[in-house]
DNA sequence: CCAAGGGGGTTGACGATGTCAACCTAACAG
DNA sequence: CTGTTAGGTTGACATCGTCAACCCCCTTGG
């Protein structure tokens, strides 16, 4: 009666991955802290990677939904942008082990991940079209804007992580000065390119 | 008389890296491909992580000497930022591996690493000091400057080597594509910052 | 010249881990 | 009632990281 078995596994394969990293997620304790025994895992995964696979799609999953709720929220494009990107940014920085897993190259098998990763780009797609709509960001080709949107805040974060660089000097830790920097630098060149 | 034994190591890990990643960098095997027996590692690394920092730091050295003889030849400082940027994003989309490698968490404790990432982020800081100068870049604090230049750049290498996004829609496995379109990105910034 | 020491290499062992194979059992479909 | 199957179990195996013990030059101080 427990068909929950395989969030179960999910679940525990994050708490190591929070806890030590990606080489700390062993087969055997996740079984062990799901309450089952050594092998019982390849019931749901095919092998250690897919287990992971399945861990990236459900943080993607979620991110994407709380992206989704947010536009759904009526603010101005401009708070929901923001709040997206707090949303984003606060995610990696509270858990740069799943930030890192979620970002790392992936064979093309896994379905489940590929299915989330193209959910969460339409709706940060969407995210973005309103604030082109509201001036907020360049307008003309939103998915050139989103890219560049994605790769701007993609890097700092992963910087950020990794503490090879705090941009603005301000630190690395503190997620609002992060968005407040990475906004100020897009309405920049927002500006620029609108008017060009 | 063959002292060049670290370095053989580090190229076999190296390769196996290029070859299958993280996971395929076996201990074994690289004593293997180096000619000596397994063990043999541990005379010249204190465990697995301190080889893999080993080829980290041997990467970022390469690169950043790379930045630094561009940066001697004298050339237009638009010239130099460009190439430098190519050199970047070449490295990082022929050896996505490695890439991935030196921005993995490290932690503080491997000192060649820490001189290594030190000593190119100031060539780098001298480049983008230049670029300044020459009006390339907005004028104003480098160090800011050049992290959100690393953001910008670093983000979109990361997202094109796992293929989630193309960067101007171009596809990513070109390198002179990728550049063009963050340089025009970053002098359309530069523009709007400098004259504000 | 010799002895001491250590850098660099070897073999052998051990525990942990990913994965395969075989078996079991309860639920459910025909 | 009978077969199938999803979900779980135990046992075994090869591989890997790592530790311990040993060995052989080469250097270096006396």
């Amino acid at each position: 009666m427990a068909p929950r078995t395989r969030e179960l596994l999910i679940s525990a394969a994050a708490e190591l991955l929070d806890a030590g990293g990606r080489e700390a997620v062993t087969l055997r304790e996740v079984g062990h802290r799901a309450g089952v025994s050594h092998n019982a895992p390849y019931k749901h995964f095919a092998n250690k990677e897919a287990l992971l696979a399945g861990v990236a799609a459900r943080e993607l999953t979620q991110l994407g939904a709380s992206l989704a709720a947010l536009s759904q929220r009526d603010l101005p494009a401009d708070a929901v942008l923001r709040a997206a990107l707090r949303e984003y940014v606060g995610w990696a920085l509270a858990y740069p082990a799943r930030f890192a897993l979620v970002f790392s190259p992936w064979t093309a098998e896994f379905g489940d991940l590929a299915t989330a990763a193209d959910s969460s780009r339409s709706t940060l797609l969407g995210i973005v079209e309103a604030a082109q709509r509201a001036g907020q960001l360049p307008s003309g080709d939103t998915e050139r804007v989103t890219g560049l949107l994605q790769a701007v805040v993609h890097g700092a974060v992963d910087l950020a992580v990794i503490g090879h660089l705090a941009v603005g000097g301000k630190g690395n830790a503190d997620p609002d000065g992060l968005v407040d920097d990475l906004l100020g630098y897009l309405r920049a060149s927002a500006a620029i390119v609108t008017s060009a």
